[in-house]
RNA sequence: GUCUCAAUAGCUCAGCUGGAUAGAGCAACGCCCUUCUAAGGCGUCGGUCGGGGGUUCGAAUCCCUCUUGGGACACCA
C-alpha cells in the first residue's frame, strides 16, 4: 500500500462516510513546496458536507490525525499536511529497492497482450530523422507495457509495398545503374526517387507509369517482382544496422507486403456488409455519417491503397493476436487516416475497436518546415548516430582517459544522448532538428542521467558496499532523494496510460539531480557509522535509474 | 474552406485527473575541484502562462471565441 493510500485510510478514519476512501485519495496531492509537507489534503470539498470553513476543517483533522507514520501533521490554511516520518519511509522504501532490484516498480504479469506498430520505415528510402520518433517511442512503450506485465508483440511494419515501389521502377529503368545500386543501394535508390519526382513535375505521365507498375507488381509480374525483392533486401541490410545501433528489436517483420494476399479477406468482409460503394470510378466506404471524408479501398485501376493495406493488417491482428490494446506510433499527421480506419473496424463489426490507439507524435522539422524525403529535404539517422558517438569519445578522452571500455561506452553515450534527446518531450511537440542541440551532453540530457548513475556506482565500487540495508538518519537531501524513489511506480503508471515515454525521462532527471544535491553536500564515503547506510541509498538509485534509462532504451554505463 | 495539434522566462521545455508563492535546462553573470568522476553542485538575473470572455470557493490547466504557427483533407504512404 502506498502512503498517499496509508494517509487516504488514516483521513477516511477521522472524517466519517463524507467522502470514500477512493474519493480522499485522489484528492490527496504532493504539495509543491517542502514546507507544506509530503503530503497534502485540500478540504474545500469538505465545507459544503460540513457546513464549515475549509480552515476549520483542516484544524479539526489535523488535531485527530495521530499515527506513527507521521512525524508531523499540519492545518495550514484549508490544508491538512503531513510529514512522513523520514527514517521509517527512508528504510521501508530503500529495502524495498534492493530487494526487487530491476523488478522495483513492475507490475505482475497479466496475461494481456499489446500489440504495437512501430518504426516502419519505408524501404528503399533511407532510414531518416524522421523515423527515429516512432522506433523509440515505440521501443520505449514496448517496455513500459512490459513493466506493466503485458505481453507485447512488436510489429515494424515495413512500408514494402505500393505506388512508390512502381515509381522507383520507372526511374530505375529510365535512369539506373545496376553497379551504381550494388554498391551504395539506398543513396542510389534516394537520388532516383528524389529525380522521379522532380521529373514527374515537368512530365506527369510518368505518375501514370509509376502506378502501371506498381499495379504488375501486384499482378506478380515478374521483372516487377525481382525489382521489389531486390529493393527490398538492400534497404533490410542498411536498416537492421541502424536497429542494432539503436537496440531496437522487433517481434514481427510483417510489412505491407506481407498483406498482399490477405486483402481480398478484407473486401469480402466490406462487401458482405455492404460497405463498399463507388465514387468517381474508385472504391470507398462511405464515412459522411461519422463527419470523415471517405475511406479509398480500391483505386479506379482496381490496385490496393494504404488504407487497404492497413484495414488488412488491423484484420489480421484482431483476429490473430486477441489482444487488449493495439498501439500506432505513427505521425500526428496521420491522425485522420486512423480515425477512418478505426471507423471502418467498427462498421465491420469488431469487438475490441476500442482498445486500437493510435499513438501520434509531432514532426521533426527542418527550417520550420515537414522533413521530406521526396523534396530531399532529409538528414540520415546513422550519421547523427555516429557523429553523437564520436563527440561522447572525445569527452571520455578528455575526461576518462585510462576508461576500460571506452568504445563501447561512446557507444551508449552517443547513442542514449539521441534517444534520450528524443524522447524529453512530450510526443506531440514538433521538434526543430538541431544537431548541435542534440550533441550536448549537459543538462537535461541522456548523458547527463548517466553520469549520475556512473558517480553513483563509482562510490559503491570504492566504498565496497556490501549489501546492507539503510539504517541511518534521513536529511533534507537524502530526503529528496527517497520521496523520488518512491514515486517510481505511479510514474510508470502515468507514463503507461497517457503513452507518453517523456513522464519516464522526466522523472529519470528528477531522480538524477536529486542524488547530485545529495552527492553535493553529503559524505558518502565518510568513514563513520552509517556509510554502509548511505551507499544503500546510492546503491538503490543506480537500480532505480539503471532501470528508468532501460524502458527509455538507453544504457546505463557503470563507469564514463 | 473544414478538421486537427500547438502557443508558459531571451531560447528549449516541465507543470499529474483544476488547488496553496508558476518550475527545470540552456544562454548571461558570480562562486565551488589539496576529500567520493566539474558530463557535477550552489547563487543571481529573468514570466500580464498568445488576447478576450465564461464555469468554479479556486483556472497555465475545463468551455467558448479570436489571433498566430504546424499538420491533414480521394486514387502517395
Amino acid at each position: 500500500m502506498s502512503y498517499k493510500q496509508q494517509y487516504a485510510q488514516v483521513l477516511h478514519d477521522v472524517i466519517g462516510d463524507a467522502l470514500s476512501q477512493e474519493e480522499i485519495e485522489q484528492l490527496i496531492e504532493q504539495p509543491k513546496h517542502e514546507d507544506h509537507g509530503d503530503l497534502a489534503f485540500p478540504c474545500f470539498q469538505l465545507a459544503k458536507a460540513f457546513r464549515k470553513a475549509p480552515m476549520m476543517i483542516a484544524t479539526e483533522l489535523a488535531e485527530k490525525i495521530d499515527n506513527p507514520l507521521f512525524s508531523n501533521v499540519q492545518a495550514a490554511g484549508p490544508y491538512v499536511n503531513v510529514f512522513l516520518n523520514r527514517e521509517v519511509v527512508s528504510r521501508e522504501i530503500i529495502k524495498r529497492v534492493l530487494e526487487e532490484q530491476q523488478a522495483y516498480g513492475s507490475s505482475e504479469l497479466n496475461g494481456k497482450t499489446i500489440v504495437t506498430d512501430f518504426s516502419s520505415p519505408n524501404i528503399a528510402k533511407p532510414f531518416s530523422m524522421g523515423h527515429l520518433r516512432s522506433t523509440v517511442i515505440g521501443n520505449a512503450l514496448n517496455q513500459i507495457s512490459r513493466k506493466k506485465g503485458y505481453e507485447v508483440v512488436g510489429i515494424n511494419h515495413l512500408g514494402d509495398w505500393g505506388t512508390q515501389f512502381g515509381k522507383l521502377m520507372v526511374a530505375y529503368n529510365m535512369w539506373g545503374k545496376e553497379e551504381d545500386v550494388r554498391s551504395e543501394p539506398i543513396k542510389e535508390l534516394l537520388k532516383l526517387y528524389v529525380r522521379f519526382h522532380e521529373e514527374a513535375e515537368e512530365n506527369p505521365g510518368l505518375e501514370d507509369e509509376g502506378r502501371a507498375w506498381f499495379k504488375k507488381l501486384e499482378q506478380g509480374d515478374e521483372q516487377a517482382t525481382a525489382l521489389w525483392t531486390w529493393f527490398r533486401e538492400v534497404s533490410l541490410v542498411e536498416f537492421s544496422r541502424v536497429y542494432e545501433m539503436l537496440g531496437v528489436s522487433f517481434d514481427s517483420l510483417n510489412g505491407e507486403a506481407f498483406y498482399n494476399d490477405k486483402m481480398q479477406h478484407v473486401i469480402d468482409l466490406l462487401e458482405e456488409k455492404d460497405l463498399l460503394v463507388e465514387s468517381e470510378g474508385a472504391m470507398v466506404v462511405d464515412l459522411e455519417a461519422e463527419g470523415m471524408p471517405p475511406a479509398l479501398i480500391k483505386k479506379k485501376d482496381g490496385a490496393t491503397l494504404y488504407a487497404t493495406r492497413d484495414l488488412a493488417a488491423a484484420v489480421y491482428r484482431l483476429e490473430t493476436y486477441g489482444f487488449e490494446q493495439a498501439f500506432y506510433v505513427v505521425g500526428g499527421e496521420q491522425a485522420l487516416h486512423f480515425k477512418q480506419l478505426f471507423a471502418v473496424l467498427k462498421k465491420l463489426g469488431f469487438e475490441n475497436v476500442d482498445g486500437m490507439h493510435h499513438v501520434p507524435f509531432g514532426l521533426i522539422m527542418k527550417d520550420g518546415k515537414k522533413m521530406s524525403t521526396r523534396k530531399g529535404r532529409i538528414v540520415l539517422l546513422e550519421e547523427v548516430l555516429q557523429d553523437a558517438i564520436n563527440v561522447a569519445k572525445q569527452n571520455i578522452a578528455e575526461k576518462n582517459p585510462n576508461l576500460a571500455n571506452a568504445e563501447q561506452t561512446a557507444r551508449e553515450v552517443g547513442v542514449g544522448a539521441v534517444i534520450f534527446h528524443d524522447l524529453k518531450n512530450e510526443r506531440m511537440n514538433n521538434i526543430e532538428f538541431d544537431l548541435e542541440q542534440m550533441l550536448k551532453f549537459e543538462g537535461e540530457t541522456g548523458p547527463y542521467v548517466q553520469y549520475t548513475n556512473a558517480r553513483a556506482n563509482s562510490l559503491l565500487r570504492k566504498g565496497a558496499y556490501d549489501g546492507s540495508a539503510f539504517n541511518g538518519s534521513a536529511d533534507d537531501y537524502s530526503w529528496g532523494v527517497v520521496s523520488m524513489l518512491n514515486q517510481f511506480s505511479a510514474v510508470i503508471d502515468r507514463a503507461f496510460t497517457r503513452r507518453e515515454p517523456s513522464i519516464i525521462s522526466r522523472y529519470v532527471l528528477d531522480l538524477a539531480q536529486s542524488f547530485n544535491k545529495y552527492y553535493g553536500q553529503v559524505r558518502v564515503l565518510e568513514d563513520d557509522a552509517e556509510k554502509q547506510s548511505r551507499l544503500a541509498l546510492v546503491k538503490s538509485v543506480t537500480i532505480v535509474l539503471t532501470e528508468g534509462l532501460r524502458l527509455l532504451g538507453v544504457g546505463a554505463p557503470e563507469e564514463m
